[in-house]
DNA sequence: GTCATATAGTACTAAAATAGTCCTATATGT
DNA sequence: ACATATAGGACTATTTTAGTACTATATGAC
């Protein structure tokens, strides 16, 4: 699995309209219409994205939503923190005393390596590669790992 | 969050365990003396490795687990694949026809690379890798991203 | 051959996370 | 003042995950 949240799906969804159209003002309903999922779930997902400042909300009449940043400035890395809280693979890389085992824990500081890969990977994407259709291009990223190459210098 | 679970969570401290230990044959209350994790659900892990072909199990009297590769031929997503499924962002990735908006989902596509970009970024760590400390190397890695050049070669 | 040991498979229960809905309050333009 | 639209919180239902238990089967040792 390691799948992102239903909710994080539809803000793709919702957010790749938005930026299909980035002067406009979209409110709830609006998007409801555009996206087909239900308008409690909309209004759900556009109050959590304007919480951690991915969109800006206009109250009252004549009202709705628009981007806080230009598209290339926002990244689905964002915009899963935004919905799911912070990206973490496991529990003990996000919080402290959960894990019984933790202080003899062998595998804790691999495992936030592999995390900060896969951070890597999903902040490379922004909102306006999502508004464009899919093509290929092989970027370099520097991807942490483990090494077995002992004299190599240990990042904090 | 975009988190494994705490299954694969255990799965990734017995695997490192008995891969400290590779040519010996660890019973399941032996791996949890080893690890803290209890029985039932340790059985429950070896099982689902062994399934995988990522354990050989041997019956009986004096039997146990060993590994079915060398350390440096298991890595992270075939762990995470055994124990949770198949690697994959969205729903719509793996099966179709669950998301009724999926023949006009302009997103599809998209998610498609970003999960390709994750695979490659947890297939680079090895259970080899896992069981020595936490060293930092750059790794140049293709990662698959969604492009504005329009011209590149659309690849399936 | 039988007995102790250890895995295989399956079914079940409990707990937690997620999804989805609803209601009331507040802001704002006409 | 009123219609419109977001803000915030509470609540329920569903699904997923975690953990446990029980029965069957294989195998080595005596």
């Amino acid at each position: 699995m390691l799948r992102v949240s239903k909710l994080t799906d539809y803000a793709s969804v919702i957010l790749t309209h938005i930026a299909h159209y980035p002067n406009g003002l979209h409110t709830a309903s609006d998007l409801t219409s555009a996206t087909g999922v239900a308008l409690p779930t909309v209004s759900k997902v556009l109050k959590l994205l304007t919480k951690n400042n991915i969109l800006i909300s206009h109250r009252g009449s004549k009202g709705g939503y628009t981007l806080a940043k230009e598209p290339s400035q926002t990244n689905i890395a964002e915009i899963i923190t935004a919905i799911e809280g912070p990206i973490s693979m496991t529990e003990c890389s996000t919080l402290t005393g959960v894990c019984e085992q933790e202080s003899s824990c062998e595998v804790k500081g691999n495992w936030h390596l592999i995390n900060r890969a896969v951070y890597t990977a999903i902040e490379a994407v922004s909102l306006a590669d999502m508004v464009t259709p899919v093509r290929q291009q092989a970027v370099s990223v520097n991807v942490p790992v483990v090494s077995k190459t002992s004299d190599l210098k240990v990042e904090s």
